[in-house]
DNA sequence: CGGTATCCCAGGCGATACTG
DNA sequence: CAGTATCGCCTGGGATACCG
């Protein structure tokens, strides 16, 4: 049968980009301000520097958000969002809503907050 | 560092539902109608039964979809989604908003069509 | 600081075959 | 028809170590 991943679904590419986890922190995390790789990987609970990269790479290719390079010492490196990365705010919004109708309580996305920084349970 | 699941993120329980392309596309197919086991299956393109299947225990799992035997020879299993499942829908026009902005023309979602069946490119 | 390289394992998913 | 069972590949992603 012929529906190889032209046509598959035009939901993909869209999926492609939001439908990971991490992806969808870092555009969080970058709602309000650019942040520094650590910055961002502290924020998201010690993810290793491996996978990030990997998803800031993919991003960035996308055209999600935008890398921008400091040429200093210490090295210091730069994430935004992108036009079209802010434009993917209101889908999360959208999942936010959700979430805090049918799953939990609407207290923003603690532990995601740079302020709350990790409301620790224990 | 203590940062477990349990505080992770907010989102993340979102994304576990939507974040899955086979999981989109099954809520997807269901927003006009109720459908058989094997009608999804053919409309997403021949997806491997256990794939699928997993897809719908765990959507019926987190009360997304519902899932009605009708105790009949041949087995009929009809698939519909719940009322949480129909609140997913905005999220998912959001993507498909933000799709047709950036990435395709917003011809719907063809290729995944019961009308349009598979638009073959070729 | 901001990565890259390597290793390695768990899980996703396709193919195929079988069952109530 | 609507699955379950088995196999096997490939990717995601954690740990660790090293580099400019």
């Amino acid at each position: 049968m012929k529906c190889e991943k032209v046509t598959k679904c035009r939901l993909e590419s869209v999926v492609d980009i939001i439908g990971s986890k991490w992806n969808l922190m870092i555009i969080w995390h970058l709602r309000t301000s650019t942040l520094r790789f650590s910055e961002l990987q502290n924020r998201m609970c010690g993810i290793n520097s491996k996978t990030i990269t990997k998803h800031l790479r993919d991003l960035e290719n996308e055209a999600i958000i935008s890398r921008t390079v400091y040429p200093e010492v210490p090295p210091r490196v730069e994430y935004a969002l992108t036009e079209q990365g802010k434009e993917i705010l209101p889908i999360i919004d959208e999942m936010l809503i959700w979430g805090g109708k049918f799953r939990h309580p609407p207290d923003g996305i603690a532990g995601c907050e740079p302020e709350g920084v990790i409301a620790t349970t224990e």
